[in-house]
DNA sequence: GACGTGATTGTA
DNA sequence: ACAATCACGTCC
């Protein structure tokens, strides 16, 4: 492949605070397995988006999976494919992204292999990269709540429904395999904000992290 | 802690 | 037609 450099010379007005060069971009075949697996490996990955040339990130600190038909908390729950839930159907490593409660955009990425539906829902990153763009698309926030949420971290990468379905090579979203440092604990609960499927234990974050999100388990 | 937001889907 | 939903911001 052409190798794990993301596109950085073109950042307008922002400063990369962390080198990238050296770590190499996941590939889709690491998401064509169960988001079980999938969830927990992802947390300390550096998400990048490159929207237009404007480059905003930081560390995956909190996840959610979510299954197919025998998961009552998916939106891939009872019905088959429908209009909204198709990309969760599709080949794996694209993005599921969806509008929700009338405000807000969640960034997914999509599991298992074409025509099963899966997903890991990215609920938390710890924003480091391109600072100033995301303070601006979250004006009047504190850096400690730019990205500390599904709904704020969308906002914060400038992603909406046109990002929907784009893959990892032509969409506005790359992650680099970074590895978890020494003293950084994955932890599990039940998954937040959900009426059903609560019993399943698929939600991971790094334990203690400042920047996970505040939602309440249920 | 409760409410408005308001697209999509499931239920009536 | 109507209520619920993988939140967030604001007001009480």
């Amino acid at each position: 492949m052409d190798g794990g450099t993301p596109r950085l010379s073109s950042a307008k007005g922002n400063k990369v605070a962390v080198p990238l060069s050296d770590a190499a971009l996941v590939q889709q075949g690491f998401f064509d397995r169960d988001p079980r697996a999938v969830a927990p490996e992802l947390l300390g990955m550096l998400l990048i988006s490159d929207k237009d040339g404007v480059v905003t990130g930081g560390r995956i600190v909190e996840t959610e999976a979510y299954l197919g038909s025998d998961d009552p908390g998916s939106h891939a729950a009872t019905k088959g494919i429908t209009k909204r839930n198709a990309t969760m159907y599709g080949p794996p490593g694209h993005l599921y992204v969806y509008f929700t409660y009338g405000n807000h955009h969640m960034l997914n990425l999509v599991c298992e292999s074409e025509g099963t539906a899966g997903a890991v829902l990215i609920r938390a990153i710890e924003p480091t990269i391109g600072l100033e763009t995301m303070r601006l698309r979250r004006q009047g926030r504190s850096d400690r709540e730019l990205t500390n949420g599904p709904g704020k971290l969308a906002a914060a990468l400038g992603l909406t429904m046109s990002d929907n379905g784009g893959g990892l090579i032509d969409s506005a979203i790359r992650i680099h395999a970074l590895r978890l440092p020494a003293g950084e604990r994955v932890a599990t609960s039940g998954r937040i904000g959900l009426s059903a499927g609560h019993e399943l234990h698929l939600r991971y974050y790094l334990e203690g992290h400042k920047n996970v999100s505040k939602g309440r388990i249920g």
